[in-house]
DNA sequence: TATATTCTTGAACAATCATTCAAGATTTGA
DNA sequence: TCAAATCTTGAATGATTGTTCAAGAATATA
């Protein structure tokens, strides 16, 4: 009994981590929540706790997203080899996508996993989690014959990671398409 | 006439720097620089603007020290290939140091670059200066045949520095030094 | 319909933020 | 030695921060 909540607890969410990954962290006021999510500050802290912990569930609920995409575009198909392609196409075609934002867990790692064990170990995890599918990716590629039985996988796929880490960070300077797809020419190239 | 500075411009603008590099822009308070800087707002105010501006001159001067250094190690001996490597060499280096604290500039185009047009500019020129340097030592060991005279050493230039803030963004995780390595040596397979 | 329960509201809170400025300290030139 | 000039100090400022809470609104049960 008592009174329905007004709202749907997994919108607002969505909403908050669209502010928390445009903004940052400390750069997000709690007017700024409160403002975007349409609820009042006593609704946002009944439900979620405070700043802080709100954050946390927007970048476990960001990382869920990615991750799970993630995992999809690498095993789509036959072609494990042709999926990374795609994979790092979809990175080229994001930027103009929206406002160029970059990537939340690429976001808080630089500012907050430093200084703020429970967001560092959320991120890190996710950051395994993508590392996993390209491992999971490069061992079909290997079995299938499309890249050398004798390629370290395992560094080939912390490589992609790294690399994705940099297209991120790339991306939200001045670096123009061409210049993006030359770097992916690159990377890409670890796979012959 | 009049009194005299009781403090070096330089020394406290170096200190200031630390502090903005180790936590942030948003999280970097009046009274973080007060207490490291040691001296008082008003000198602060007198001497360098507001808090914004010191923090401009802080990556300026990050800018500079980071942007000499990399064109000493790149030009360093006689093999441009070679300076490469031992840049990269150095990158894996650097996280054990003191604490992990990343690079200024990438930790600025995360936080800041999007929505802060004055500090964008500053970085993009770094980096656009620190690309250009990888250019430059490419098309030295292109002229000496150590890479092939087909490379794209355009593209390789912004793979290099596109690796290179992948890679200060994985040191910020919770990744090991033997991951690093591995990383390394698939990045600098692109030479061969 | 009355009551208990629960969510919503938004004003109020203390803490902290960046910034200012008048008073004091130090120096130079007269 | 006095006066003008310039730097230093740190308390005070008003704005903004994250958070709380009492009052009001909505619902379920009896």
């Amino acid at each position: 009994m008592g009174r329905h909540f007004q709202f749907n607890r997994d919108e607002t969410l969505s909403k908050a981590m669209s502010v928390f990954w445009q903004k940052g962290y400390k750069a997000t006021s709690m007017k700024d929540l409160v403002d975007e999510m349409g609820i009042q500050p006593g609704s946002i802290y009944n439900t979620f706790g405070d700043k802080h912990s709100l954050f946390i569930e927007s970048i476990k609920h960001y990382g869920e997203v990615v991750t799970s995409n993630t995992i999809k575009v690498l095993n789509d198909g036959e072609s494990p080899v042709e999926n990374i392609r795609k994979f790092f196409q979809e990175m080229i075609d994001r930027p103009s996508d929206k406002q160029c934002i970059g990537c939340l867990v690429v976001n808080t790692v630089v500012e907050l996993a430093p200084h703020d064990e429970q967001a560092a170990e959320v991120v890190n995890t996710i950051l395994k989690n993508i590392e996993k599918a390209f491992y999971d990716c490069l061992l079909k590629a290997q079995v299938l014959g499309q890249i050398s039985g004798e390629s370290n996988i395992k560094a080939l796929a912390s490589y992609f990671a790294s690399s994705t880490h940099g297209l991120l960070v790339t991306g939200k300077s001045a670096a123009g398409r061409q210049q993006m797809r030359d770097i992916v020419d690159v990377i890409l190239s670890a796979l012959k």
